[in-house]
DNA sequence: TGTGAAAGCGGTCCGAC
DNA sequence: GTCGGACCGCTTTCACA
């Protein structure tokens, strides 16, 4: 799918808010309505909006300590890597998981309530999955950015 | 604030889809269309519900190129870590940056194109913001979870 | 807080350009 | 791909338990 400059502000828009009525953006984007629809439709069609979500702040609900940990597998076998990959994927302080490049295997984003909490979900879930070698945690002292959306 | 189980689920919910009416939430809460209604108002109103957002599928657009990048400044005074942290922000291809414990200073996260572009920014933008000392990267080989819901 | 009903507005579809 | 008009359903408000 190609974007003109008009599909790129819309995208720029509804990632800022979701919530805009078309006619709003039909206005700042000197559009009629309809048009702004076909626009939006063909968006979200082509899966290029992927879900429109609400974002929920931290600090509100008693979320505000987060830490990024590095693992390290023992064995990189196939099985072991599907069966870390479905377990780290299940709990739910682990709001994302990537697998990289470099010293460590994985680095997961862990969002609790505490420092306390933190020690608990280490000791009574991250490390009592099966074939994890090493960890390394960091912890957020500041989220100085973090952004939904991608600008083109 | 304080949330029963039914904010929680609502919580749940528009999380995952904003676009659900309210008359769909009713129904699986059990509850009325004003209840429910009321219920958002409050968590909009109270900031917990910070912003509804759409979010675009980076592999749709040509952004599929992810890399966290640790970096180090050489000093860490005041007028140092402001001016980072104001010209970092401004960098769409960051769209994450955490002021982190440990070995470096502060944890990135960059999207981009390609390999090359990513060297682009490395060599263009980043390295070229005053007062960084050393900076490591990682490249994300696969995206296993990530999320914007937190589950309480 | 909860409910149902009434009002108003926006999303959606249509035929035309 | 765009437009304005018309319809329908949802959001929002209200009086009330």
């Amino acid at each position: 799918m190609t974007f003109d400059t008009t599909d790129i502000q819309l995208l720029h828009y509804l990632q800022a808010d979701a919530k805009q009525t078309t006619k709003e953006l039909a206005h700042k984007l000197n559009l009629s309505v309809t048009a702004v629809y076909e626009r939006i439709k063909k968006l979200e069609r082509s899966g290029v909006i992927a879900q429109y979500v609400a974002l929920v702040d931290k600090n509100k609900i008693d979320r505000s300590f987060v830490a990024f940990c590095h693992i390290k597998l023992v064995q990189h076998t196939q099985d072991n890597i599907v069966k870390f990959e479905r377990e780290v994927t299940s709990l739910k302080e682990v709001v994302a998981c990537y697998h990289i490049s470099g010293d460590y295997d994985y680095l997961l984003k862990v969002v609790v309530q505490d420092m306390e909490k933190f020690r608990d979900f280490m000791v009574k879930k991250l490390t009592s999955i099966s074939h994890i070698g090493s960890t390394h945690s960091m912890f957020v002292i500041n989220e100085v950015k973090h952004t939904t959306a991608i600008r083109l």
